[in-house]
DNA sequence: ACCCAGGGTCATA
DNA sequence: TATGACCATGGG
């Protein structure tokens, strides 16, 4: 039932919105980059930020190393939160010497294992490691992100307990581990998160909600 | 002028 | 484990 219930969604969405061609990143250090900058920002702050680290020539973890964290704060300046974001860009430059900058070789590591280590790295937390699985290593892992959170608990699916865990169970264990669909379908709740009114508990216009609505209210 | 964005860390209870 | 302050610019 649920799983119906979620396949529904997501092609209703695909439907409504089309493919959504995720993740908007040259390549996987870049989409990395891009996963921390984007943190509560939003993404056309972050586009900003990138070209500038790409012009300034900093858009590799060698680069990122060699130059003073202020400076790399004054590049990403559009992206707010720039100190704790330099900060965060650092420790991800850092982290990737373990690997020699090579990402097929963290890649190499085992899905659990890999989780582990991004969340050891200052500034990756679940949402950030999950959507660097996902979108970059290309493994079947369900990134659950606040927009999730709201359009599930709107479609009536929420979880008891509201952990991220929890969320991503309900993904991960009525949906096949597809990294294709995963994707697709994060970046359409996104996509529709985007677009549905946030200051309402029912949204009467979005392409779930209103008279094209055919799932269960939540009372 | 006010609200929030494709979160995470840290201190505190 | 679970909340709350904090980080900060930019667009609506």
């Amino acid at each position: 039932m649920i799983r119906e219930k979620l396949l529904n969604i997501y092609h209703r969405l695909l439907d409504h919105y089309g493919p959504q061609h995720w993740w908007p990143a040259k390549g996987p250090f870049e989409m990395m980059v891009g996963a921390v900058l984007t943190q509560s920002t939003t993404w056309t702050s972050v586009e900003k930020a990138i070209d500038g680290l790409r012009t300034a020539g900093a858009l590799s973890p060698e680069a990122l190393r060699q130059l003073p964290e202020s400076e790399l704060a004054n590049l990403i300046f559009s992206s707010g939160y720039y100190n704790a974001k330099a900060r965060k860009l650092k420790a991800l430059a850092y982290y990737l010497v373990e690997y020699q900058d090579d990402l097929d070789r963290m890649f190499a590591v085992d899905t659990g294992r890999l989780r582990r280590k991004l969340l050891g790295v200052h500034g990756i937390g679940e949402e950030t490691a999950d959507s660097i699985l996902l979108y970059a290593a290309k493994r079947p892992v369900f990134v659950i992100d606040a927009y999730t959170r709201r359009i599930i608990g709107r479609v009536g699916l929420a979880p008891e307990k509201g952990r991220y865990a929890d969320y991503q169970h309900l993904f991960m264990d009525n949906l096949p581990a597809d990294s294709d669909l995963y994707n697709e379908y994060h970046a359409l709740l996104v996509c529709l998160g985007k677009n549905i009114c946030r200051s309402r508990p029912l949204c009467q216009q979005c392409c779930l909600c209103g008279d094209a609505c055919h799932f269960d209210r939540p009372n």
